[in-house]
DNA sequence: CAGTTTTCCGAAACCGATTTTGTTGACTTA
DNA sequence: TAAGTCAACAAAATCGGTTTCGGAAAACTG
């Protein structure tokens, strides 16, 4: 047996049965206008053939696909996210239950990003898509809402009104994270965050600040750095905001990649995190786990957000007024062990660091 | 404009420009009955009302999708696997240039997965399949081949004739790892690995014991601990074989997970990684990269093994014979800090664990 | 028992493409 | 000049379903 050929189509079960293959039809989609014994016999025959109705004919009259589409942005050369895998796995886990499936497509900058939702759009090839990594002014939120194809964004924009979207508070969880800093004794507090043009680094930074503003602590724009989104990027951030002549006795990172490279940034120079300084990520990787030390970070469960965010999608489709499916979660904090009480002042701080930077790093790789 | 409705069908560009149907379809898949001038006329209006031929239409009646399907095995809640997401974003790479799709689903057990593919075979969702992490013994490819539908296997089973796959030589690099931990001067060596179902795992073994022999090392199942592919497996794989009488100063680790939990271990009862003790990883998952002490493992481009797999099932829907794709390649050694030579016996290391482990351990997770 | 409803199902239209078959007029050819 | 060729397209069949329409028989009415 081969692709198509050979498969069993309606008519065969039809024939079977001696019926028209208009009552298989209504058999197989419960209309009610059909006599139990028929209804037994087509049952039964569908059973002995083996017969699966073909997902494209029924497409086809249908003018559904079944199936979601998510377009994710890859950075070039970057790797992938390992919060979008849990996140895609979410999602499926979720299709599976409904009965549909998902659509994966990379884009590796905004234009083909754009190209390959009108791709997609354009040869019918889904009912709605998800949108992940929100950007304040989003060109495909835009895109989408202007020719009025159903989503659902995991993420806000500038203006989040419109459309359906599931999010984390960023600012508040920010804000509490400066304040859980602050509990522990820590003053100087600095952000290594990523561009702002992405929605949920701009709103981290301003969680920021408001956590800052709301303990009476001075805001100092020396102590945020905006940086690239990855572990190398926090090893940048690290080291200038630790290069300060007053440098921050803890860092609170948008994302635990950041977080990782900080980490990394101080061990490399001798410095202690959890105490020498304070390393906060968010995104509650399973890696930060198995991190020296631990990663004490923000948790929010990427599977429930891709579930959550699938489900929602479902429910656009089924004609659900996407402005009323709009909602705001928290991120929990897990505490490892790279946050603890400032084992210096700043000015301490400094000084061992300027003395380290100046010589070798402490320990550094081998063998490269 | 809504979903299906006002999108423009090819019957609007026949009407447009007063030709029938099927010559703007010959227009669009070049065929060569049709004059210059028409043709031009046809394209001219394709372009003006921006018509894009329904996938769903032109599948049903070619019997192709121009989709693949990918059916990943989940753990139940062990969270997405890092290599399969870079692995998934290699594909959709290599699929977006030849204008395919990918069909992504998750399978949270055996029966599960063999239902996902038989449902999406039997609605003729996809063309053909990409099956990853393959069994010594794998159900889906009994499956595919049983029923004659194409697909290509990233991995090999026992029996690895009849079909198309890319796999890694497991044996020669893990042999080239017992090679490398030797010229190191390690003399006891440990392996640490997951469940002998997967046939990569059983290669990988299989392959630590040849390097052993062909250097006329003992073999001693002792120092063979099979565990859950995890990072929790790598720490009882570690606590296993580091606690025996004669520990291993050297544990080559059949994936990444698993040496990252042996690093953890290692350094929770304050043996050095890289020094007291080696580790040696597989995968070459980037987050090695910032573990104290970064990770020395082998690495196979995820990526690379995603495009390489896509393509070739391109090939095998162009009709290409299976049995002629099929191909090999080498995993590179990445050298970073987690091995070295040993810095004591397998006895002195026995003597500093057992105090350790009826103490205190070196350093935990605070706040748990 | 004739007229009206229901019940149940066959026939045919339809979804939007591709592909096959048929038709027309222009152009060769004998 | 009648017959045959060919280019260029129209018309219709087809893919495998869903849905509309309508009609025969059975079941109810009064």
């Amino acid at each position: 047996m081969s692709r198509t050929r050979g498969s069993v189509t309606i008519d065969d079960v039809a024939r079977h049965v001696g019926v028209a293959k208009g009552t298989v039809s209504r058999v197989l989609n419960n209309y009610n206008d059909i006599s139990e014994t028929t209804k037994k016999r087509i049952l039964q025959a569908v059973k002995d053939l083996g017969y699966q109705p073909s997902a494209t004919a029924r497409n086809l009259k249908r003018g559904r696909q079944d199936t979601l589409g998510i377009v994710i942005p890859v950075g070039h050369g970057s790797g992938a996210d390992p919060f979008l895998a849990e996140f895609i796995d979410g999602i499926a886990r979720a299709l599976d239950e409904l009965g549909l499936d998902l659509l994966v497509t990379t884009a590796h900058s905004r234009d083909h990003t754009i190209e390959s939702l009108k791709r997609l759009i354009a040869r019918r090839k889904v009912d709605g898509f998800i949108v992940t990594r929100t950007e304040v002014d989003d060109a495909r939120i835009a895109y989408l809402k202007e020719h009025n194809f159903p989503f659902v964004a995991h993420g806000r924009t500038s203006d989040p009104s419109g459309y359906a979207w599931f999010d984390i508070d960023n600012e508040a969880t920010f804000a509490d994270g400066v304040r859980h800093l602050y509990s522990l004794g820590h003053q100087r507090i600095g952000f290594i965050g990523g561009t702002l043009e992405l929605n949920f680094a701009l709103q981290r930074l301003q969680g920021y600040r408001q956590g800052l503003e709301a303990l009476g602590l001075p805001r100092d724009e020396e102590l945020e750095s905006v940086q690239d989104l990855s572990e190398r990027g926090g090893i940048a951030g690290a080291e200038a905001l630790l290069a300060l002549p007053s440098p921050p006795t803890a860092l609170l990172c948008a994302t635990d990649a950041l977080a990782i490279g900080a980490i990394q940034f101080c061990r490399k120079f001798g410095l202690k995190p959890g105490s020498d300084v304070t390393v906060l990520g968010y995104d509650g990787l399973p890696v930060g786990e198995y991190l020296d030390p631990p990663l004490t970070t923000f948790s929010q469960s990427a599977q429930d957000a891709g579930a959550r965010v699938a489900r929602m999608l479902v429910d656009v489709l089924d004609g659900a007024d996407p402005q009323a499916l709009q909602s705001l979660a928290r991120a929990d904090l897990i505490r490892r062990a790279s946050d603890g009480a400032p084992s210096m002042t700043p000015e301490a701080l400094a000084g061992v660091l300027r003395d380290r930077l100046n010589k070798q790093p402490h320990s550094g790789n081998k063998g490269e």
